[in-house]
DNA sequence: GATTGCATGTAACTAGTTACATGATTGT
DNA sequence: ACAATCATGTAACTAGTTACATGCAATC
């Protein structure tokens, strides 16, 4: 049971998904590949966490639809109280912006809108999702609902996105300005 | 080349370090233990990117310290302007705070007062080298000052650890008071 | 006609972690 | 006594990525 294992249990909590979807699901959260995703689920399976639906589809492939059990319910609650490992980041526009000074600003000027690009994307998105989860939940956010811990991690990514976007406006302003050609 | 064996080379432009002190230096960039650092700094040798002095200790082990060649940095400025890979988070406590719902508040507390002492530690670490940073620059901080990019990330560092503290008192309070024992 | 989305799976590879190995010094 | 810091390295393993494989429908 490594940890992706038990992030595709916890997951499952928020109700019967394919693998498909979980892949989907789970990127914000701890990006994997389906390639990764598709053997964890088998042995999830084969483990008795998860047991699974075939749903024949005609005009697109057939699936298995996935569901917690008992017992996967019962493995996610020893997990969480566990020690929890530290996150890991890794960002090569760090390791690009320690040494920046060896380029021109407008180099620099170009690697910060990029990351500037992909975050206001990141952010809409975040932002719309958020806005459907609470309309859905009408105010009645609390600790038991089962939405809860979407809610908190939608809050999060939007407030990341808007931590990161503030960073690079911060940054590009600092750059000196070029006399464009 | 990977991802990583660009990053020393970026770490060896603020001048030469021995594998040790690279491999502290670039954790909170790009977390990577010895045993995967010293092999690729070898071999970023034999490529002629880096080149090393040893130097015997007496009463410390024998190191040996690294420097960039003019190679290096070649490689280097040909890399900045190369697309940035998206960066990688993987926070067990993301994938928890996502079926939160199935412990006990008590549980969930514990969770989020560990983050909150981990995020501490780090907040006082960066504030304090960002402000030993900033006596030294003593103002003059512009693009092409050799501490500009180990500014900017400073910066980042504390903003970040901000906004995580701030998120896990934001999730602290929506956790219902359990009456103590 | 080419790409994207749905949907699953395996094979081959690279990246990253844990454990083994050594050894003196300093602090608890 | 025991752990931590400095300092390097290898071996064995796990985790994660890329590529191969299939196939139909809709969209561009």
């Amino acid at each position: 049971m490594n940890t992706l294992s038990y992030g595709l249990l916890a997951m499952l909590t928020g109700g019967p998904r394919t693998g498909y979807e979980l892949m989907q699901q789970i990127q914000p959260l701890w990006r994997a590949k389906h390639s990764q995703i598709y053997p964890l689920l088998a042995k999830l399976e084969q483990s008795g966490y998860v047991r699974f639906v075939p749903v024949a589809q005609k005009e697109k492939p057939d699936k298995k639809i996935y569901s917690i059990t008992e017992q996967g319910i019962a493995q996610l609650r020893q997990w969480i109280p566990n020690t929890t490992s530290e996150p890991v980041k890794r960002d090569e526009l760090l390791l690009k912006a320690y040494c920046v000074s060896l380029t021109d600003p407008a180099a620099a000027k170009s690697l910060i809108q990029a990351r500037i690009a992909l975050f206001e994307s990141k952010l809409e998105k975040y932002s719309q999702m958020l806005a459907e989860l609470k309309k859905e939940l009408d105010g009645e956010l609390s600790f038991t609902s089962p939405g809860f811990g979407n809610y908190i991690l939608l809050q999060r990514a939007v407030s990341n996105s808007q931590a990161e976007l503030e960073w690079c406006g911060w940054v590009y302003g600092l750059l000196p300005s070029t006399a464009s050609v």
